[in-house]
DNA sequence: GCTCACATGTAATCCGTTACATGATTCT
DNA sequence: AGAATCATGTAACGGATTACATGTGAGC
């Protein structure tokens, strides 16, 4: 049985907790996304699958008369992630990144434009950077509390990469402003 | 017309010079591939539609028996590739990283699997490091020869994206090594 | 003669997002 | 009363990869 990435996800997501679809993605939002994403159009559909597998089990909560299907993760489960996490091979590693790729064509185009695109690339991941340390308090939280070292290095992982990727833009914007514009 | 972001990637490459689509993919797989990749299943047929709308042409080209048709860039191709290099406005920036995804669960596993697990991202990144290296004289010759000035810029920002991850392993590893494993 | 690089394409498939549809509960 | 959040799901669509099918030309 292949499980897809998105999978294991789920799975290790249900590993810290009982969860609902909504939860996980949520989770999703908050830890994950910015190396890994996750839409509803693939969690629920997933849950069903890895449910009918015997990964995870899933019971009705009715708290109300709200409907509430809350997963936990089966022996099953827990061992195909451990098993996931501890297997080598080659890693899933994939980056797309439109910035870069107008930056490499950029020959095309005046310096005031360059370094407009270097601005742009940065304030990109000067948001995404502050998204982090937003989060970065709920990662040191369940370190804490719960002993989950991971999530708060991946976390700090993510900002030092944001913080990576902008000052690049900067010292490349000096370099381009500095030297003498020649136009192809 | 909406334009694809790898339509974007073969009028660019068709801005360097008369080509086909086997030398654009070619040219994709040592320059862009690592920010943006691109298969000769979207390269074929947006060739084909670039084509029916006016930024591209292709001429057959009969040497000998075997096919060929290369294509240039016309004035509206050219146009449509700058307007998008200047144009302001979110980029598409998508990080895939099964590594990190691995090591953001890694709470699950023991001190030896968490190791082996940054060795592993270790080497995928120190293997891509390397086929930047071996790229990096073409885009030093581009610059030198033609003024292209980009191309070796994003080859040497990805080195130092490369670079980084691969301190990183190290950095945590490190840290990992010597803190002492409590396994939840 | 064989293998590799050149060269063009398509079909099946996969993975993932977006938009839509629906409704309950909680907070302001 | 209305807005935001919780909650579940599906259908349409888009973007991209993989595998397949086919054939030429150059070098060993």
């Amino acid at each position: 049985m292949e499980l897809s990435k998105t999978s294991y996800v789920i799975l290790g997501m249900l590993r810290l907790g009982r969860r609902t679809g909504y939860e996980i993605k949520s989770l999703v939002d908050v830890s994950t996304r910015h190396f890994w994403a996750a839409s509803y159009g693939q969690i629920y559909p997933e849950l069903k699958r890895l449910e009918d597998s015997g990964m995870i089990t899933g019971e009705a909560e009715a708290q109300g008369g709200r409907q509430r299907r809350a997963f936990t993760l089966t022996p099953l489960g827990e061992e195909a992630l451990e098993a996931w996490i501890a297997s080598g091979g080659s890693l899933h590693i994939e980056l797309r990144h439109e910035g870069m790729l107008r930056f490499f064509f950029a020959d095309a185009t005046g310096q005031d434009e360059q370094v407009e695109l270097l601005n742009t690339i940065r304030r990109e991941h000067e948001a995404v950077r502050e998204q982090l340390t937003d989060i970065r308090g709920g990662a040191e939280a369940a370190h804490i509390e719960r002993g989950e070292r991971f999530p708060l290095m991946t976390v700090d992982f993510g900002i030092a990469y944001q913080d990576f990727i902008v000052n690049w833009c900067l010292d490349t914007e000096r370099k381009i402003s500095e030297s003498p514009e020649k136009r192809s």
